[in-house]
DNA sequence: TTATCTGCAAACCGTTTGCAAAGTT
DNA sequence: AACTTTGCAAACGGTTTGCAGATAA
């Protein structure tokens, strides 16, 4: 993670924000606060904060989205998920009985992106998008 | 709002039901459980249910997601939306900055939908979809 | 009559905020 | 030194739960 990064963004830059961008730069999808909270504790990332408290990280994460380095969706239950902006995506299928989800291969709204940005005027920076529906096991059993 | 109808889903014909059933049916879009309960009490629907509670609201949502009346999404800021599972859908451009939003014509995952669902074996009920960007004006204000 | 449903109040959990101390530039 | 950021603890808002009384079948 490039350091000297923050300041350009008018950020004083502090272990605990790097801490938060190492964990972010190194996870597979997106995260929760309390999630990002406890991997930085754990020392995931190569810095060594691990003395910070979760309303930092709450506070670091609303930061960094609204300088426009991160990206905020949110998930199935409602959650704040947390993800780095331009980090490969990925979207998933999930199950609305048990939660288990698939990984959805590419991603179908690149091109949306452009088109739609292009007929509104939308800078388009982003989105969210998750399918739900009853896995096959489920869809056996189903019949409630 | 058909009564009757509740009783092939295993679930008792109650007023508070129908009252949010027919909030449901009347709504433009996914609403909050909380704007579920003043709907109901505003005496919105037919349904002169007024006499209800936040947590029935909630219990019967629950219920009805589960029995697969109803889909439960989540907005942009991470609270919970329902909507009839046959309801028309919209999906938005959400502007990063000041929240406004404009409608998307037409939802792009139809098609995807059916080809996902052969392919994977999900029985698919429903999905999740915003995008996020800046609005023109904003586009046009950066710099931050 | 029996099992389900409801209202109330309290618990719960993720998120936000006030404040004084610590850190960055 | 001036201003930003942090830790702590308390507040907050949405959601869930336990229980006893009411209601649908």
């Amino acid at each position: 993670m490039e350091s000297g990064f923050l300041k350009e963004y008018g950020l004083k830059n502090t272990p605990g924000r790097q801490a938060v961008l190492e964990v972010l730069a190194h996870a597979q999808e997106p995260l929760a606060a309390g999630e990002v909270y406890r991997r930085v504790l754990a020392g995931e990332g190569t810095e060594k904060n691990r003395r910070t408290c979760l309303s930092t990280v709450y506070r670091t994460l609303t930061t960094l989205v609204e300088k426009g380095l991160l990206l905020r969706g949110s998930g199935q239950d409602g959650s704040l998920l947390y993800q780095l902006r331009d980090s490969r995506h990925r979207h998933y299928l999930i199950c609305t009985r048990f939660g288990s989800s698939v990984p959805i291969p590419g991603c179908p709204l690149e091109g949306l992106e452009q088109s739609l940005g292009a007929k509104t005027g939308f800078a388009i920076t982003g989105h969210n998008l998750e399918l739900y529906g009853l896995c096959p096991q489920c869809a056996k059993g189903d019949k409630a």
